[in-house]
DNA sequence: CGCCTTTGACCGGCGC
DNA sequence: GCGCCGGTCAAAGGCG
């Protein structure tokens, strides 16, 4: 079986050798083109933005550059002072809603498996993939001042389609009048697919295919990906949420150019709050929110990310991550000197693809997704972070977001490199 | 026994 | 119309 698959596969390259590959263009070139490179530094310097400061500073790049996936290097190998170290050693992990417009981190578990799991970002936008270009439901804010880091609502979206389709369906009517069934359907169908649900991708590095991010996922489908220049065989996974009722679907698959790297794909929003069990050890999970009153209220200006919860806080500390109209802020509760915390624009907190604040005010006190950039920060980022400037001539900027990337300096060599094949 | 993965078959969309 | 491909179905089997 696997042997046929290969000699189809190699003589699918054979075919497609004259040209590029058909599936790298709509899968990881796309990619290319979105992703957004941030170096960090060895020493995990984090950038801290202030209040007044703009996105494009905090990450050293254009706002503008579009990223549909994100991704987070391991350093555990030779670096063992990673970012991702240090996310490890708290275990946060954050997520984020795939249709809402607020942004958000949030806690779940990790897996035990710790040498291999990377974290995951997530997504300010959906991937732009051949077939799915049509399902990208916003653009990239060119300004912090834009929508933000969300990306449109799916019913925001819908809406669009829907009329979009109405157009189109009075065109047709106008023009064939009660003939003009075929077109009709035909519209239809393609509002059907057009009101797909919409994706959010992200890298990970990572030998684990498919990541714990808390759900429950049953595999329901899997098949070869013929797409790697180097002839190497890759597997796309399909997985749905197995709560009843949730359509929730995740797509797995490794890079053609890097198959260390795991692409990652949700589509939809889950119904249901964080699950409580055994697998998403969200019991585990202690309170900080709780304990210094700070609340998960919605806000007019709030990020959306959609995806998965990875990194489970043991020990949280009170950081939140803010956007208001101008500016990108990260508060350090516990700096403040009577151990309040005030968040004037704190966020809708929307899981992974599920709307947070359903799970934090329908479940106990023990279970509280903060769903704020605390829950993956480390205490040692945040306090390194506080107060610190970018070394730009290092070229170790140190900013966290979703849809960036992190690298330290031999890590990015890599990365760039993997660009490169991308371009090629 | 229930839940999950595996895997070949099937279907629909799309490009040529 | 045909073939390719992405996505899904569903039967079979494994596992705890």
């Amino acid at each position: 079986m696997e042997k046929k698959i290969k000699e189809d596969h190699h003589q699918e390259q054979q075919k497609k050798e004259p040209n590029s590959t058909k599936n790298t263009e709509t899968t990881t070139s796309s990619s290319t083109h979105m992703m957004n490179l941030i170096t960090t530094s060895d020493h995990h310097q984090m950038e801290l933005a202030g209040n007044n400061m703009n996105l494009s500073s905090i990450f050293d790049i254009p706002i503008s550059s579009p990223f549909a996936y994100s991704y987070f290097e391991d350093h555990s190998s030779n670096n063992p002072n990673s970012f991702l170290d240090l996310l490890r050693q708290d275990q946060h992990q954050f997520a984020s809603s795939s249709n809402s417009s607020s942004f958000s981190f949030n806690a779940f578990p990790l897996q035990n498996n710790t040498n291999h799991i990377f974290t995951d970002l997530p997504l300010s936008q959906p991937v732009t993939t051949k077939d799915e270009s049509s399902e990208v439901v916003s653009t990239t804010p060119t300004s912090p001042n834009a929508t933000s880091f969300s990306s449109s609502s799916n019913e925001a979206d819908n809406d669009n389609i829907n009329k979009e389709v109405t157009v189109k369906d009075q065109e047709d009517g106008d023009q064939h009048g009660p003939k003009g069934t075929k077109p009709q359907l035909k519209a239809k169908k393609k509002q059907q697919k057009k009101a797909r649900e919409a994706r959010f991708a992200f890298l990970t590095k990572s030998d684990i295919d498919n990541l714990d991010d808390g759900y429950r996922w049953r595999k329901y489908g899997q098949k070869a990906v013929k797409n790697s220049p180097y002839f190497i065989l890759l597997c796309r996974s399909y997985y749905r949420c197995t709560t009843v009722g949730c359509g929730v679907k995740k797509r797995v698959e490794r890079s053609s150019d890097d198959p260390s790297i795991v692409m990652t794909t949700y589509e939809g929003q889950h119904t249901h709050p964080f699950p409580m069990t055994p697998r998403g050890h969200i019991g585990m999970l202690t309170s900080p929110i709780l304990d210094h009153g700070a609340t998960t209220a919605s806000s007019s200006s709030s990020f959306s990310i959609p995806q998965p919860r990875y990194l489970l806080s043991q020990h949280h500390q009170p950081y939140n991550i803010m956007y208001n109209n101008n500016s990108l802020s990260m508060i350090n509760r516990s700096s403040s000197s009577d151990g309040s915390f005030v968040n004037p624009g704190s966020s809708s907190f929307h899981g992974f693809g599920c709307d947070m604040s359903q799970a934090s005010t329908s479940t106990t006190a023990a279970i509280r997704d903060h769903g704020l950039l605390q829950d993956i920060l480390t205490s040692k980022i945040r306090s390194d972070t506080i107060n610190t400037r970018t070394n730009e001539e290092d070229n170790k900027c140190t900013t966290i977001f979703p849809g960036v990337l992190f690298f330290s300096g031999r890590d990015r060599l890599i990365y760039e490199e993997f660009l490169t094949g991308l371009d090629n």
